[in-house]
DNA sequence: ATAATACGAGACTAATTTTATCCTGTTTAG
DNA sequence: CTAAACAGGATAAAATTAGTCTCGTATTAT
């Protein structure tokens, strides 16, 4: 019942990129800098995110990544499939073919709505809401510190 | 954001004693092989829940297990977490220390909040409604296979 | 053109977690 | 006292997660 470090990953890469002018690329190393990303499993994880029609890539020499929408149109939902493939809960229930306990089983419901539960709150998080949060919390830092040097 | 074999044997099991008496013990050998769980990793998931109190172990010749309180008391949450542990999404939001982003982070009050979300809909769910709707899965196959015996 | 830069893809490795199994010890009914 | 049944710890196999490396391909500046 955990997200993979993977997936943390890759929302906080997205979550940079959200911060980026949409004119702007950003290379690996830099995004893996910031973010405190190993550098090769970045690369693994842009990959996928690239796959996934979230961000988009550019080669060679000024090349780098950008999102290929804005903010607002990429949910936490989207980034966490990308990744993770879809949000099944129990084996069975994405299988299906492989448990025995076929139509009697009472706990299949269950997993599936929570399922659903856990995807429709995912769907309503999108990178846009992230990023204004996040820049909130900068000023506040901003605040702070400026309060500091005044003492 | 699977939940694991282990923790689905656990469910299955409590399912199983839930539509025993109060009265009565079960031993391992049954439980098993009624829900299909390996004998000795069920032992194992048995210990956990004995630990956890959600069953109780009696020991010796006629012994076995059986709930330690009805099933109306019994919820998903408190089998999974006996298992599980924690349902804790992301790792920095348990371990805390870790997480060089501290204060900054805008994801980790979506992880604890999609955390209280999936508590709260596994805090509903009693094995005394998952019971009753098995009973009545039982009695819907009951009824098919009379009409089959009847053509 | 070509050299330097930056991503792409796949193979590979290491670490961790999951999924078990087994053995020895303890409890208990008869 | 003995057979039945669980308790607990050590161990092992399998699967998944996390991360690395190398070589290839595209792009741009010169």
């Amino acid at each position: 019942m955990e997200i993979t470090q993977e997936t943390d990953y890759a929302v906080r890469c997205v979550l940079y990129l959200s911060s980026i002018g949409p004119e702007q690329t950003v290379r690996i190393e830099e995004i893996a800098a910031e973010m405190q990303i190993p550098r090769s499993f970045l690369a693994k994880i842009l990959q996928k995110l690239t796959q996934a029609d979230i961000v988009r890539s550019y080669r060679g020499v000024k090349g780098g990544f950008r999102l290929s929408r804005p903010p607002k149109e990429i949910t936490l939902l989207q980034v966490v499939e990308a990744v993770e493939g879809p949000v099944a809960m129990n084996r069975c229930t994405r299988e299906g073919s492989l448990c025995d306990f076929k139509k009697t089983c009472v706990v299949h419901p269950v997993w599936r709505r929570l399922r659903t539960i856990v995807e429709t709150y995912m769907k309503d998080i999108t990178f846009e809401k992230l990023k204004k949060e996040r820049r909130q919390e900068a000023m506040a830092q901003n605040i702070l510190t400026v309060r500091r040097k005044k003492t």
